[in-house]
DNA sequence: AACAATCTGATTGACGTACCTCAAAAACTG
DNA sequence: CAGTTTTTGAGGTACGTCAATCAGATTGTT
């Protein structure tokens, strides 16, 4: 009734159960051609390792940490929902997630807080500091798997990136921001930061389609809102005072900024952001913002864990396990 | 080191382990005292089943099968290399998946091979027939959990629906067919058959929206495309002879038809089509098509399946649990 | 032919849970 | 209080794999 087990590879192989568990895992002492017929059988058999079976004799238990800024905004809040959620799912397969939050852009506390690790693996949401770069290699020299979470450190030693591409991203937001504005006028892109690598990787996609699709459109200089929503509301305002704004394109957090001075204005911009949180569903909904673009939160969760279980294991995770998909959101769809 | 196990809380509970099995597996026969200090000392050890150490106790093996239309079609073609790749996937959690091919709006074949079924839960995409009804009604009298896939069939006696809010996708085509048109025109939708219930509601959803928020378009009455490509190219071409077309909305397949047509159109209708088969994507990039709104199949046969597992389980699925998102696709993120 | 080195077989005991039996204990019944 | 029913305990086997040991067989080398 049930798969073919190693039992029956041994016999198809006409080998012992013990040569069979020494080509399975690969422990070497078995002579090149006791190999091949041992994966001519499976391969006969259609044998397929039984995962639950292998974990319970195994009886490894996986220990991965997520370490993440503690800051107020909607996307933090949904991340730790996220991972305490996986947390849950996971912990019935023998996988303990630990969440280590650390003091947002504070690099000292970031790196205290890396030093204090004891797991496998560990995912990383930190800013771009050669501190970091330094802690990342020394714990990939301890032996810890790690990758960067949300936002990449592409030339750290870290294993593999979680996230979105942020290049797309912006190039997708130009998109809908050239089609979606009728009169070709004035448009502001708000950063959290420009020193933030996916900020301005999507600054850059944005950038790089407006002006070859969109070219009627005036792009003003890129402006960092710090993620604050007083500080973004106070930069809108500015710009809009002298003359019309088209469209906004929000790449960074402090949305509450953003729709205070969005009342304000007459006719309305074009405003695309970044991030479907509370905040922003209800904008997106009541017709403050015309389109959230979204990085599906619960997925990344997953998709680093299973990566983290993949690099534990070593067998490599597939090439493009890291990518979120990046959701868009429109009045219609949330 | 490892979590806690059975034997644990039998001791904090002070009973043997006989009881607490009977306890957490409820097999009756014991006291209520003795249940609520089992179940304290559940919660208070943090004891999680090992789901690796049960299932493979259980032996269980869960024979689950999907029964698809076998059509041309590259959202058939998707659907199935997801199901092959779903199939490699979980056979190491012992799941057996068995794929079963019918002829496309053949009732009597559809029925024929409801027949043969050997399983333990099936997923059917099919077209409404009051045979098909009778046929689900059969098999969950001989205790087979049945789910609609892609296309629901509500008031059958189905246990679940795995597949998009169709409305909701016809919705969200006309806010975008409705921002990007520039010129208040015609607009044009095609379906694959009105008596297709997934068709026939996204034709209700687009139509809504329309001429709630965007009355300055004028729609045409809805045309059957039949899947066919060279149907589809007809009704087109019919379609644009006298008038400009500013919008089309294809709703079902025949998209090659879609494209051939087009490439005499000028200027070129603002075109939202259904489902990133190969066809479409490149249509997409070169851009013919506008936006492309895809279910995401592997997605849905994901949690076909664990919606499968939890109803084989009698473990009651989450209620949205088969609501699968609408990816929109641009030119720019596919 | 003797020896070492390499390869292979046979066997065993976990891992944590499910499921079953049999007997003993406790709780009711009249 | 004897008899019945319900509740509990003790113990075993099985699931498929991993990991380890030890003995035996097959090679290759001098």
């Amino acid at each position: 009734m049930s798969g073919p087990t190693v039992r029956d590879v041994a016999q198809v192989a006409q080998v012992s159960l013990a040569t069979v568990d020494r080509v399975l895992n690969n422990r070497g002492g078995v002579s090149a051609k006791v190999v091949d017929r041992v994966k001519a059988a499976v391969a006969q058999t259609g044998y397929v390792r039984n995962l639950a079976a292998a974990n319970l004799s195994r009886r490894r238990i996986y220990r991965f940490c997520f370490v993440v800024p503690s800051v107020d905004t909607g996307f933090v809040a949904l991340l730790n929902a996220a991972l305490v959620q996986a947390q849950q799912q996971v912990q019935a397969e023998q996988v303990l997630v630990q969440i280590l939050p650390t003091k947002a852009f504070d690099v000292a506390d970031q790196i205290a807080a890396l030093r204090t690790l004891d797991c496998d693996a560990v995912a990383i949401m930190a800013s771009e500091a050669p501190e970091i770069h330094e802690e990342i290699a020394a714990l990939r020299a301890s032996g810890v798997r790690v990758l960067t979470l949300v936002a990449d450190l592409p030339s750290s030693r870290r294993e593999a990136y979680v996230g979105p591409d942020n290049v797309l991203a912006g190039r997708t937001a130009a998109e809908f921001m050239g089609r979606f504005i009728k009169d070709d006028g004035r448009v502001l892109m708000i950063a959290g930061s420009l020193a933030a690598r996916d900020h301005s990787e999507r600054l850059l996609g944005f950038r790089m389609v407006m002006q070859e699709r969109y070219g009627g459109c005036t792009l003003l200089p890129a402006v960092e809102g710090a993620d604050d929503a007083d500080r973004v509301e106070q930069i809108v305002l500015h710009a809009a005072q002298d003359q019309h704004l088209s469209g906004i394109y929000a790449i960074g957090a402090g949305n509450r900024g953003l729709i205070r001075a969005l009342r304000t204005l007459e006719p309305k911009p074009t405003t695309i952001v970044h991030e479907l949180t509370p905040t922003s569903r209800e904008a997106l909904r009541n017709g403050t913002f015309d389109l959230v673009l979204d990085q599906d939160i619960p997925a990344a969760v997953t998709a680093a864990v299973r990566i983290m279980r993949d690099l534990t294991d070593s067998t490599s995770p597939p090439a493009d396990a890291g990518r979120i998909k990046l959701n868009i959101y429109s009045r219609e769809n949330i």
